[in-house]
DNA sequence: AACCAATCCTGTATGC
DNA sequence: TGCATACAGGATTGGT
């Protein structure tokens, strides 16, 4: 469900709310969730540790415990971090509730419970691959154009699985992929290696548009997003491209496309995002 | 090493 | 209505 943008707005909006808050109880409703330690180790090294920060790294939510243990927290395709008042009423699909010592609580809630929980110490972040080789975020001052050119010509792959490969730009889901991609004019299909240069600083500077209006939107909320006080995005309302099979393109009037790359729905104009000769 | 299809899981939409 | 099928903001696994 949620990207980057998905991400930091939840963390950005409970994060002065508990941090410096104890953890009184861990309430485990739906264990599957927790990867690591047990459901009973989990529980039991969380009780009485004090929340020093909240971050962002990627699409992964980073809860630095007072012990020095961190709570690496991911969404995947359908999870909710919510903070409530303890006499609120909770999500159906809740899994998961941190009661924290002021009469308030945070919630992981997931329909598919595809969301993963893992309590490690600082020195075990490489046991989690996917945090660990995570490449250079938008926005940063990491993600420079000779970064992402340097990434793209290293790849044999097409343009897209490219960009949802977080090992290369953390951060980017299928929506925004997508949105990037019709913004910079090129086809999702397009060989990663066979952009020009003038095509790599329009994507490059067309990654950190989208991603920084997503941020300021509140995020796209089209099912299941809600921020972490439970509002929704609004990005939804400005999207060019994803979700919008049929539709007419915003530039030049030509109905969007829907085809199925690498698993994924795929969505472009066929007029603004041609497939060149060089596939 | 790197790519890609299958997989995890449940809810919703669509078609017959 | 009932049932089957496809699909969903993602990442890991295993085969090639
Ligand atoms: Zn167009």
């Amino acid at each position: 469900m949620p990207e980057m943008p998905e991400v930091e707005n939840i963390v950005i909006g409970i994060k002065d709310f508990i941090e410096n808050k104890k953890i009184v109880d861990v309430e485990i409703i739906k264990g599957d969730v927790i990867k690591s330690p047990s459901s009973d180790e989990y529980r039991k090294l969380l009780q009485d540790k004090i929340i020093k920060s909240l971050k962002r790294r990627g699409k992964y939510i980073i809860m630095s415990l007072d012990d020095g243990r961190l709570n690496i927290i991911h969404l995947r395709m359908t999870g909710k971090l919510l903070y409530k008042q303890e006499n609120e009423d909770i999500d159906k699909y809740s899994c998961v509730i941190y009661h924290l010592e002021d009469k308030t609580k945070l919630i992981y809630a997931d329909i598919r419970r595809l969301g993963t929980l893992d309590l490690i110490t600082t020195d075990e972040i490489s046991r989690l691959k996917g945090l660990y080789t995570l490449g250079a975020e938008p926005l940063s001052s990491e993600f420079t154009i000779g970064y992402l050119k340097d990434c793209l010509n290293k790849s044999k792959t097409k343009i897209k699985p490219f960009l949802l490969n977080q090992k290369n730009v953390a951060g980017l889901g299928n929506i925004y992929v997508d949105e990037a991609l019709a913004i910079s004019k090129i086809h999702p299909e397009r060989k990663a290696n066979s952009l020009s240069d003038e095509e790599i600083e329009k994507l490059h500077q067309a990654i950190n548009l989208v991603i920084n209006e997503g941020i300021r939107d509140g995020g796209t909320s089209f099912r299941d997003y809600r921020n972490g006080l439970g509002e929704k995005g609004s990005h939804q309302d400005k999207l060019y491209v994803y979700n919008r099979k049929g539709k007419e393109c915003r530039f030049c009037d030509t109905l969007i496309t829907k085809i199925v790359l690498n698993g994924r729905g795929t969505y472009f104009c066929p007029n603004c995002q041609k497939l060149n000769d060089d596939k």
